[in-house]
DNA sequence: GCCAACGTTGGC
DNA sequence: GCCAACGTTGGC
C-alpha cells in the first residue's frame, strides 16, 4: 500500500462536489513528474486530497480505484489519468500552515516542491497527517 | 495582485 | 544540446 497527496482548486474541482459525484478521473495533469507518480499509484493506494491555492489545506482521504489510464482530454497522448473515490473527510482540515510547523513533516515533496500536483507520502508522513486530521 | 519556482519551447 | 524567453502554478 502506497500514498499519495492529489492537488486540486477548490474553483476547479473541489471536495464537496468529488463527494457528491462518488468518483473522479484525475484528468488534466500535464507534468511528466506528476504523471509518473500516477502511473506508480495500484488500486486500493490511498491518497490526501489537498485544496490548493483557495484553501490550502487536505481536507479528506481518498482511494485509488482505477489504475493509470489514457486521459481522453490529452489530445497528445501523452498524460494518463487514474480514478479515485472518496473515503472520509477531515474532521479538522489540515492547513499548510500547520503541515509547515511540523519538523516532521518538512521532507513533504508539497513542501519541497509547491508545484508538483501529484506527489508520494511516507507512512510517517501519513499516520501524523491522518492523527491531525481526527481520523 | 505579485512574484518565486520551475517546466516548456524554440532559436541558434 | 544549450539557454533565453516565456508560461504556469501556487503561496503569500
Amino acid at each position: 500500500m502506497q500514498y499519495w497527496l492529489m492537488k486540486s482548486e477548490p474553483a476547479a474541482y473541489s471536495w464537496e462536489q468529488f463527494v457528491r459525484d462518488r468518483k473522479s478521473g484525475w484528468t488534466g495533469v500535464r507534468n511528466y513528474q506528476a504523471r509518473n507518480n500516477m502511473r506508480a499509484m495500484k488500486k486500493g493506494d490511498r491518497a490526501f486530497f489537498y485544496h490548493s491555492n483557495d484553501g490550502r489545506e487536505i481536507v479528506g482521504v481518498m482511494e485509488v480505484v482505477k489504475e493509470y489510464h489514457p486521459d481522453p482530454t490529452d489530445a497528445t497522448g501523452a498524460f494518463g489519468m487514474v480514478a479515485v473515490a472518496p473515503l472520509k473527510p477531515f474532521k479538522k482540515p489540515v492547513t499548510l500552515l500547520q503541515i509547515k510547523a511540523r519538523p516532521e513533516l518538512q521532507d513533504m515533496a508539497l513542501i519541497r516542491q509547491s508545484r508538483l500536483s501529484v506527489s508520494p507520502v511516507t507512512k510517517e508522513e501519513w499516520d501524523i497527517l491522518c492523527k491531525m486530521g481526527g481520523v
